[in-house]
DNA sequence: ATATTAAAGTTGACATGTCAAATTGTTCCT
DNA sequence: AGGAACAATTTGACATGTCAACTTTAATAT
């Protein structure tokens, strides 16, 4: 079903990405500000270790492709994070390109201390949304990021 | 109004806000490459631009406020676009410290010929979406971004 | 089979973002 | 008035993000 607009943008957060954009803002500098203070992780730091915890194993692309992150930074990111001891890493059996990635010990064990405080973060984040007003937040997001896959513009 | 969620975290995005980034991302690289096709200048650039446009001669600390950015990247940003040509900046009559800042021409020219073109995005983007959908999807944001703002996390 | 094309990951160059300290001008207090 | 506390902006140092080229291995197409 199409929707027809009468756009006025009268102010800048008329613009949806504009909007999301500030949110974001926020949400960042209050998510590193909560990692800093309960562990060493960056925001992206934790983000991959939620990605392959939650997945079995995956490799640097899939990781890639679930944080919709560059993949040349990813690869810095994870040389960073095996030297920090949070990741280990084997060659696929396989394909010989592929490396799988696995949490180690220590990043497990941060994980377990973290979860609670960002569970807790997210709760609070929530407090007054509705589970239904919620339900339907995450379809637009799918719906707006759907559309933002079409390539052609114009 | 509080809600209580019973929280799966079965995968990564049962997090709002890294469904959020993830989607960000995407918007991100998106509207980069429209402002690349069709003008010179950067989201950022072109985030500054409908600030000044919409407000009145704002000073560097309002943008920033509204753009929710970093007062000292904002000053390097500015500087630049000053020295493209895109805006013009003049002391205010009162506070000596404070610089007030507007569109040339040459900014409002390229903004004319950009702003059918990012509605025309927004509206592609928001195409599957209802105009109540949007009102809610707004609410929520709101709500989220009134929450985030809150300090204490514990 | 072998040549072409494509995928996984790495690297370099450069733009952007973040944080804190420094600078300059204002305001408030006594 | 004189100084402490503050606000607006700038600067520096350093982390992160983006883009494109490059290496190695795999898949595909003659």
């Amino acid at each position: 079903m199409k929707h027809r607009y009468a756009m006025s943008f009268k102010n800048p957060s008329s613009f949806v990405t504009f909007r999301l954009a500030k949110l974001q803002s926020r949400l960042n500098a209050q998510g590193t500000a909560i990692l800093k203070e309960n562990s060493g992780l960056s925001l992206v730091e934790w983000r991959v270790i939620q990605v392959i915890r939650m997945f079995d194993n995956p490799s640097l692309s899939q990781i890639a492709e679930h944080v919709q992150m560059d993949k040349g930074q990813l690869s810095r990111k994870i040389k960073g994070m095996i030297e920090k001891g949070l990741l280990k890493s084997r060659r696929d059996d396989g394909d010989k390109r592929i490396q799988k990635l696995g949490l180690t010990e220590k990043a497990i064990e941060i994980n377990r201390r973290l979860m609670p405080i960002m569970e807790q973060r997210q709760h609070n984040l929530l407090s007054d949304v509705t589970p239904d007003e919620l339900d339907l937040f995450y379809r637009v997001i799918d719906k707006i990021e759907a559309a933002s896959k079409i390539r052609d513009i114009k």
